[in-house]
DNA sequence: CTGAAAGCGCTTACAG
DNA sequence: CTGAAAGCGCTTACAG
């Protein structure tokens, strides 16, 4: 069964194929009437424009990218589903590109991205958000580039995120209105772009509300599990046993809940336990994690539009720098209680 | 910067756009010494053919669809790393369509990456695999269809597995073996492919060490965390208490461990807790969970070779039905232990 | 072993 | 408001 084509319609309807091509693309000048018998035609041949022919022949070629190199399944998951989401409301597909940001062939994976597919733009998600090689390779082609959740150089692309600093603070400023006094905070991988800012907001709120902060509240980690895990670990070890912590992603939060299991604390009674992401597993234990929900879906689906709607590529054109900044929420669940006295 | 073309090649080559075609596509027919300058010049100026005309012109898009609707994201992401691992080395390309295979418009996403895209052939993964309107839709395109881990139909396809029979009988008889008399299952989402084969390979087990399965012993689970933690309740609340519980998968099974912390039961001393998938989560978790590994990198992978190398189109002409089944492998961790006596 | 011609299905640039 | 021509960068089908 050969391919409807643009022929097709044309002759079918007694139009030139430009006038198709206006049709299908929305462009004006075309008689309304004109407009509606092309329309009509175009759906009952099931007309669909090879997106081939378009590429070569036009501006777009109705592709995204998308790069990512990420411990968590789930966050990447969350991304390619909101960027989907916009994609197909434009008639885009989206091209997926796993990569080893460390990788030192790292050009062999992008080149051919740009040169063969000549996709319309492409969305970073961290870390590869902050990837010098990344986004040296991609600036030098030219390809409009929208990173979500970037720590460095903020305005070198279009950019969309949301407050972390806010959203720590707020989270952290919550347990110390339930009447926490010594809050511990397990911080997340030093290279991943959030960590230093959801640190940043837990240290403001905890100073804004005249409580000190020992060193032995504070715990690197690592964004896994089994850091969160071993951090715990340590926080319930200390002579000044904190009564909430809160665990800069949920994985992390997971491994302080197992810990807590395991030593028969319990959650909230006798530990409160706050993490941040909302992954799914999140609303799944028992009990069900407090945590602050990032707007990833959203924030892909705001990174896929900007491409999308050509406003990456005028921003970058005339030097404009862009940002799209996204509300999160806290999600108050059963993990965080007032401390029993 | 104008990207350089078949064209540019061949008049720095001193030979017509055909030759050069011909080397690119590692055709035969073209002299040693007249391949090897094209090829050099070609790799001095970067040369990288333009996906869209070869879409065009030619019979291949080097374009492969990825179909999912999976609610485990590690599970994804293995998918789509091993597939684009072998996209790679062909010069491919992966675009992914999350759908709801249950959805009422699924032509309206299918028809798409078909007659827009000429995707070369599509992927399916569970519960795609057995999305009766998916097939249908795709047979009618006469594109090529490889499914991972379908459980129906299974010649109506191209497929890739792993024998979840002899993979749920191992576990068990592994867990007999250790000296477990009282194995409690809990099976998987009905309607999910290996579900039934699992617990088929569990009953082959025990009946063939002639012991008895009591009804109270055999939970349904529906593969989330949540279903495993309500099954291992009842397991461990029945008067005749299991001694080892081998959950379907691992989601499950980590529900089984959070209920055996909370109750205060040692893994594996008092309780030996098997799983089935060996997801990131499984070896991060402590005690690590002994589990069966699925080869789904390696099934995506094979799942893009059959397509690439075109033996799915050849196989689908010429009515053979053609399936790869890969080894899986027990990882036998921490979990498990002989029961005390 | 090599190449000239035609054509894939669209959009661009231009003319009217 | 509409269309004829040219061309995007390749592969196919054919000729030599």
């Amino acid at each position: 069964m050969p391919a409807v084509t643009i022929n097709d319609v044309a002759s079918k309807a007694g139009v030139s194929i430009k006038t198709v091509s206006r049709v299908m693309n929305n462009e004006p000048n075309v008689r309304g009437e004109t407009r509606e018998r092309v329309l009509a035609v175009a759906e009952a041949l099931a007309y669909r424009p090879n997106i081939s022919a378009r590429s070569l022949a036009g501006a777009r070629s109705y592709l995204l990218g998308l790069f990512f190199d990420n411990p968590s399944p789930a966050y990447v998951s969350d991304v390619q589903l909101g960027a989907v989401a916009r994609c197909r409301t434009g008639g885009y597909h989206l091209m997926i590109e796993p990569i080893d940001s460390g990788a030192e062939d790292l050009q062999t994976i992008v080149d051919p991205m740009i040169s063969t597919l000549k996709v319309d733009g492409v969305i970073l998600t961290p870390p590869v958000s902050d990837s010098a090689k990344v986004l040296e390779l991609l600036e030098r082609s030219g390809t409009p580039v929208v990173r979500i959740a970037p720590e460095h150089d903020l305005n070198r692309t279009a950019r969309v995120g949301m407050d972390d600093v806010l959203a720590a603070y707020e989270m952290t400023a919550y347990l110390l209105k339930l009447g926490h006094r010594d809050i511990a905070f397990i911080k997340g991988h030093p290279q991943h772009g959030a960590s230093h800012l959801r640190y940043e907001g837990y240290r403001k709120a905890m100073r804004e509300a005249g409580r000190d902060v020992p060193d032995s509240h504070v715990k690197q980690g690592f964004f896994s599990f089994r850091s969160g895990f071993e951090a715990a670990e340590q926080l319930l070890d200390d002579p000044r046993q904190p009564t909430a912590i809160f665990a800069s992603n949920d994985d992390m939060a997971l491994g302080v809940m197992a810990v807590a299991n395991r030593r028969g604390l319990n959650i909230p009674q006798e530990i409160s336990i706050a993490g941040f992401d909302d992954t799914p597993t999140a609303s799944i234990v028992w009990p069900q994690l407090t945590t602050v929900r990032q707007p990833i879906f959203q924030m892909a689906e705001a990174a896929a539009d900007l491409i999308i709607s050509g406003e990456a590529k005028r921003a970058k054109e005339e030097g404009r720098s862009i940002s799209r900044l996204l509300d999160f929420e806290l999600a108050l669940r059963e993990s965080t209680a007032a401390p029993s006295v």
